[in-house]
DNA sequence: GCTTGACCCTCACGGGACGTGAGGCACCAG
DNA sequence: CTGGTGCCTCACGTCCCGTGAGGGTCAAGC
């Protein structure tokens, strides 16, 4: 039971990693089984899974072999088990903030092109440049590519032609307009009314661009008012507008 | 002001990536400035600088340059940027669910080593190994192993010994010893009494492992009811207890 | 006892995405 | 006209394995 020895193959399979992988970790001395068999058969102890589990989730997080070498050779004992659960969980945290803050700046962008305004390069750097202040830390890994999910998203997308595209911008102006609408006659932007209009914008995105839930749409809705671009090309529509359909958004995200 | 070109470095600075990469770029033609000056200088137009971030995101997703290329030649026109844009917050949103997963892994890790339950190869597993169904798909980018928060984290991390590990199961059975005083004593779950030991078991977790707001502590807490392990190291104290100590985690989470 | 697979071994070369000089023009400031 | 900085083109190095080639090993079945 305690003496419960694994060859690569199994090893591989219970990690979710190639025998490539565990010969080269060997090589490197990185994690070296603790046994070999006779004929000279890779031998993995419980010890060697669990370091080798370490290692893997370092990896994930895009760390050198080296440095996880030097990280896991502080010693080894049941407290510094969990100091690098600690320090993992803290990184993916830390990687996850990250790309949130990329999928905002994404939606920023989105928003930019449907209302057609392009951005200048200045705005690009903001938001895409160099946001992430220290690392712009590129994730590789190429087997990514063919991921189910992205296939997906591929083959989904390839149903959205040129003619499409008008009609996401047609559809767009009818929201605008319904808000001025309501606006000019003086009707409260808390009100079932405008709150159907937001609906319907909010719909509008769930259909063309993403799913988009209300509180999501609140969110967004905020820079509306907050950033000064967003702001202009409502603006420019009619005065005042930002402020409302933002108000109008809210209030629709707060009812069930 | 249109006719604005920029040179690799100056584009570099902008999107934050390297000078050797532009030229990478070029080199298998994936982004090729549209101008050259008299010297040979690349020169890079607005539409270049469009690509180019396309192609970054891209990258800092993973994708290989050569599909980034295929995907990218599929036609420029403002529609296809959107669709692009689509794809890639999809995409990133995809990652940052797996990553939230593995998180979550690491949390139940963690509470093992907490209540020192050692967990065994299969769940191991469960928990680590293949967890990302298609792809394990290992992030990987070096320059990461220098970030200044990593740094930090494994600063953080090192002022953290065995005598403290003592203390931190000291007083964890010092909590549970105070819930399972409440609970004999018939107080009720949802008491004030009993939402301090929930919150003094969260700054706990606080304390010592990561900040723990208390909807995640909550979240948690669901885990001792549903995660057969960790009920029965709760069970083993005191029959009952998982189910006392998950009511009184909630309840404190519910107040302000 | 012999064959057939599935699995393991050790070289060893390849490849993607750049890093890192080396050697040499280009351009602007003083 | 002399630095200093930025750009150019080779071209080799690196990291993390992928991918054979050539060959033993082991349990099972004939």
């Amino acid at each position: 039971m305690t003496d419960d020895l694994l060859t690569v193959g199994q090893v591989a399979d219970h990690l979710g990693v190639t025998v490539r992988t565990l010969h080269h970790y060997d090589e490197i001395g990185l994690v070296v089984p603790s046994a070999r068999s006779r004929a000279g058969y890779r031998l993995y102890t419980e010890a060697d899974l669990l370091r080798l589990q370490h290692v893997v989730v370092y990896r994930r997080l895009g760390l050198p072999l080296e440095e996880i070498g030097t990280i896991l050779a502080d010693g080894a004992d049941s407290d510094t088990v969990v100091e690098h659960l600690r320090r993992q969980r803290e990184a993916v945290t830390h990687r996850v903030a990250e790309l949130t803050e990329l999928v905002t700046a994404i939606d920023r962008a989105l928003e930019a092109e449907m209302n057609d305004y392009a951005i200048s390069r200045e705005e690009q750097r903001e938001l895409f440049g160099d946001g992430f202040d220290d690392g712009y830390a590129a994730e590789a890994e190429e087997r990514w590519g063919d991921t189910d999910a992205w296939a997906q998203s591929q083959q989904r997308a390839k149903s959205y032609r040129k003619e499409q595209w008008q009609q996401i911008k047609e559809e767009g102006d009818a929201v605008n307009a319904r808000f001025v609408e309501l606006m000019d006659a003086g009707v409260d932007a808390g009100s079932e009314q405008a709150m159907d209009a937001a609906e319907a914008a909010r719909q509008q995105i769930c259909t063309w661009f993403y799913d988009c839930p209300r509180p999501m749409h609140a969110a967004i809705a905020e820079m509306y008012v907050t950033d000064p671009r967003f702001t202009k090309t409502y603006e420019d529509v009619a005065p005042g507008l930002a402020q409302y359909v933002r108000d109008a958004v809210v209030a629709n995200a707060g009812r069930g």
